[in-house]
DNA sequence: TTTTTAATATTTAATAATTGACAAAAATTT
DNA sequence: AAATTTTTGTCAATTATTAAATATTAAAAA
């Protein structure tokens, strides 16, 4: 098998490729060249040949790549072949908003479950699910197979979450809460900290005064 | 003036070493030295010190660094010492997350409107605002100084929203559309694309599955 | 007060990521 | 059918990032 580890920075280019094949799909628009894409996505036509090629030879010399089979590809690539049971712990208001964003269930991200400790909102329903006191979430866990959990809760909250999704088999989760989970390595955690993004911008907006 | 272009890398890794900074604060901690954070961190003590140095000596050689001025430092590095007026443009779920989230305006970003373009929302209150008509957005960024405008509306609405923005003076956007914003070099764009951080996520999952 | 230890700042080296260049292959034109 | 153009895949060179090693300083101990 092919073993040349694939940088971070490679995947995390994916989704974006990703989107702009859907784009010129939807456009009518059946093949492409890498100058071209280049120019649309404003990286250098070597970098995305380089990155393509560290997963297959998808295009042809003098034609470009094919853009429907491109997405195909980056989309088994990116593991969206299949689907995914999700859950999320926290249904506060973002995971209200992300129980609710109807791009996920069209890509084959399924919720299955929303729970919160809150008695004042146990049994309201969010995004066609009833929420569930999160004292039950061990016992779901067992029932039902849960790919990904969504951790929408206050950080000192998730250490005590997190050792029971593990216990139980989860293998990937998608981390809203503000701190650093220590998992096993077969367990994925993707972070997504709003209050890091803030701070980036406006680090660079700082940085901008300073310049003038 | 020290004219050493800091990258982008490092200057992500600054919210981290403000977070831990602050726990250690809450916890007491006057000093640390760089060894002693790389374990709590998990990256090298190296990385610790040549990322600091970029921006200041703020150590002190046998004794490491004080916990308290290192976070004020970082604090003031990443424009924390001042108060940014935000926006919302999209009430939506995620809009109205963002609006309640309480740690921004803990830390001076301050949300002074929210605009919607549905009817039906429009007036309701969110966060402590009402909620305004889109339309409103142009008369009121030239009564209102306006940091950041936080874009958290379907993708095929941000494109004529952000020239709206541009030509009023906003500076910084905080975009949570799954497109990516073309505008002019000083208008700093920082990109939340969920989608995006859920695909990274289920590429990971679908590598680990393969690797078995 | 002197010596030892601790820990940074900084230089140097190693590693990784990106870009540029070009031969090879396929498509298009003459 | 031959010549020309397009465009990939890949190698080589460059640039950027990260890690290690060294020199220097200050604190603590003797």
């Amino acid at each position: 098998m092919d073993e040349e580890k694939i940088s971070i920075a490679v995947v995390k280019r994916l989704p974006r490729y990703y989107r702009y094949l859907g784009d010129l799909l939807d456009n009518g628009i059946t093949r492409i060249s890498s100058s071209e894409l280049s120019r649309k996505m404003h990286i250098t036509a070597s970098q995305i040949r380089q990155d393509l090629n560290k997963f297959g030879r998808f295009g042809q010399r003098g034609y470009g790549y094919n853009v429907e089979m491109l997405y195909e590809e980056i989309g088994k690539i990116l593991g969206l072949d299949r689907e995914y049971n999700m859950i999320i712990i926290g249904a506060g208001n973002l995971g209200q908003a992300l129980v609710n964003y109807p791009n996920f269930s069209r890509r084959g991200f399924k919720f299955i479950g929303i729970f919160d400790k809150n008695e004042k909102i146990i049994g309201n329903k969010a995004g066609g699910l009833t929420i569930q006191n999160v004292s039950e979430l061990d016992g779901f866990l067992k029932n039902n197979r849960v790919d990904i959990a969504v951790l929408s809760i206050p950080k000192t909250n998730a250490p005590q979450i997190s050792p029971i999704l593990v216990k139980n088999g989860v293998k990937g989760i998608w981390n809203f809460s503000h701190i650093d989970l220590r998992t096993p390595e077969d367990v994925i955690v993707e972070n997504v900290h709003l209050t890091d993004s803030v701070m980036t911008l406006s680090y660079k907006l700082s940085e901008m005064d300073n310049n003038k």
